[in-house]
DNA sequence: TTGTATGCGTTATCAT
DNA sequence: ATGATAACGCATACAA
């Protein structure tokens, strides 16, 4: 116990009358230690209130004992839930969560992943869409020898790697859900190409009208970002269409807030002149006038369940459940057509 | 270069042929290497790739080379805006950022960021409002030797440990802004006691009021709890007075769309029958209808500034701004009273 | 079941 | 200005 103030292993071994490493094992649950030795090792640690150093352990292991959270922030909500839904597990434990957004724009991203996790050799590393669905980010981290799981829309990888969400499934119910309200004019605004997600939430939208014997008209599919704006624009083409749509889904709630104020802005009232579905159940959903029906998705228990694949014992992650299902909400923004 | 793959300094040392002290020195840009020597070791830095091993210089050092950021997360957006500034400025850096949020309700909670700080040893801390107005938590980082700085919304501490908003003038500045519209009857919703900002914000009302002179009732100032519910009830007790004001004020946005709430509920148009002001500029005061008039603070550019002050040298944490301004932002939620 | 010697990759001390 | 050697605190291989 020298200048750090800090106990080391050193003093554990001296006090406890053992060598360093038969306290190294009773840190490590090793079963090689017998019973009385391991209590009174214990009972010195506790006295001490010695903490093994996680730098000389990372230095040893090769190893930090860190997960790192690795994202192209699409959606600040998603991030903020996913860092709460982690953190809650590694809460008590002996990790700690790094943060390390990247820039999808970037062609040097996957180098600089690389980077990042040949330094810091995290124990863990937790992947956000859309560059979830990058394998060939998943093979860097396999090769690299950290624990990796990937978040998704769909399943994308061994159950073991993977918390994924029923986009597809949940956007059929919600379009159900306005088909047996009565309509039959539905118009999708999708999100951007290239994400995955936008992909399984359209293929959602095309199930159920099949299903129910509606023609899909490529018409009635507005592209947009994920965005504001995006949305705004979108609901301008949708609501020129004619004979006009009587209810939209939009592919997040971002661009069903736009689609509102579109609304708005020609005198349409929603739900009796229009109806609006969102997706993703943000904070905004619940305070806008009328209240956004939605689609929320388990982000934190997604999370959660990442948490325990990245930093439990091999079986216990390959339990750990892979599949997630989003529910709708069913608020005041959707209604039968007016007839 | 053994099993990792990655060069050590010890590959360095031997291809320079110099000492491992030296290479060391050069790496730590030490004065006390001549000019040659420095060229060849850093040729054959850069040819190798080699990066020093964050691990060991965190062992021997005794101190990470981790920016840590730790909140009583009072607020989703605040602490993404943080994240991004702090991210920002550490992008490129040796430096990367930990994640340690707590639970100010707790009683241990000193005890788990002393614990934190002990094992984890960042470089710097920064600290978020509102544990950031405890003193304790700011002693506690200087006794451990590690950096912080205090984010607040009134000067705490000397500059180099503060980034600081000026809330109390930028309120004062939207009430003057509702007064010279020509409202009188203006109330306040107050955040929840205990919280500095609240304080700052009701000051800066009661300056305006004051200035104005206009007496300061005690009933138009009803207290909140920063939360949309709590908003809601704030302004009931507001709206119920009579004669009822003509503008709110609110601490924070996510009150003020309470606030808009309880008038569309009470068939009262705003800004027509009611004016409000709110406070953040989350991007809900944008997207509701009519959209919110509101104070933004520069959340990352105060990260920005925090970030440089942790990890810049002394002299240039200190040049560093730590005071910044908030600005009003106009939009459709203020017009003059009805006469 | 326990201990000894050694390695992990860097920085610090103290020579030279 | 540079180098040899010893920390830093823990884990692993191999003995005992």
């Amino acid at each position: 116990m020298k200048k750090t103030g800090q106990p080391t292993i050193n003093d554990v071994a001296r006090l406890s009358q053992v060598s360093k490493k038969t306290v190294s094992r009773v840190i490590n649950r090793s079963p090689l230690v017998i019973e009385e030795t391991r209590q009174r090792v214990e009972e010195v640690i506790a006295e001490l209130g010695y903490i093994p150093n996680p730098q000389a352990r990372a230095l040893a292991l090769r190893r930090n004992f860190l997960i790192a959270l690795i994202h192209d922030n699409p959606n600040g909500q998603m991030v903020l839930g996913v860092q709460q839904g982690l953190l809650e597990m590694l809460r008590g434990t002996e990790f700690e969560l790094l943060l390390h957004p990247v820039d999808r724009g970037m062609p040097d991203m996957q180098e600089d992943i690389r980077n990042f996790l040949e330094r810091q050799r995290p124990y863990g590393v937790m992947l956000l869409p859309p560059i979830s669905e990058n394998d060939a980010l998943a093979a860097l981290c396999a090769s690299i020898g950290c624990r990796y799981v990937r978040m998704g829309s769909a399943t994308l990888d061994v159950p073991e790697h993977m918390v994924a969400s029923n986009d597809r499934d949940v956007v059929r119910g919600a379009i159900e859900y306005l088909i047996a309200a009565g309509h039959r004019r539905i118009c999708m605004i999708a999100g951007p190409a290239g994400f995955r997600s936008a992909h399984e939430r359209q293929l959602g939208y095309e199930d159920a009208l099949t299903a129910a014997g509606i023609a899909i008209d490529r018409a009635w599919i507005a592209q947009g970002d994920y965005r504001f704006e995006g949305g705004k624009r979108a609901a301008e083409r949708l609501l020129d269409l004619a004979p006009r749509p009587t209810a939209i889904f939009a592919s997040n709630d971002e661009m069903a807030i736009g689609t509102m104020h579109i609304a708005d802005q020609r005198g349409l009232e929603v739900p009796a002149d229009l109806s609006i579905i969102g997706f993703d159940d943000t904070p905004i959903a619940s305070h806008v006038w009328p209240s956004l029906t939605t689609v929320r998705w388990p982000i934190a228990a997604m999370a959660r369940a990442a948490a325990l694949k990245l930093i439990g014992d091999e079986e216990e992650a390959a339990k750990e459940a892979a599949f997630f299902s989003s529910t709708l909400i069913r608020r005041s923004s959707v209604a039968p057509p007016a007839t």
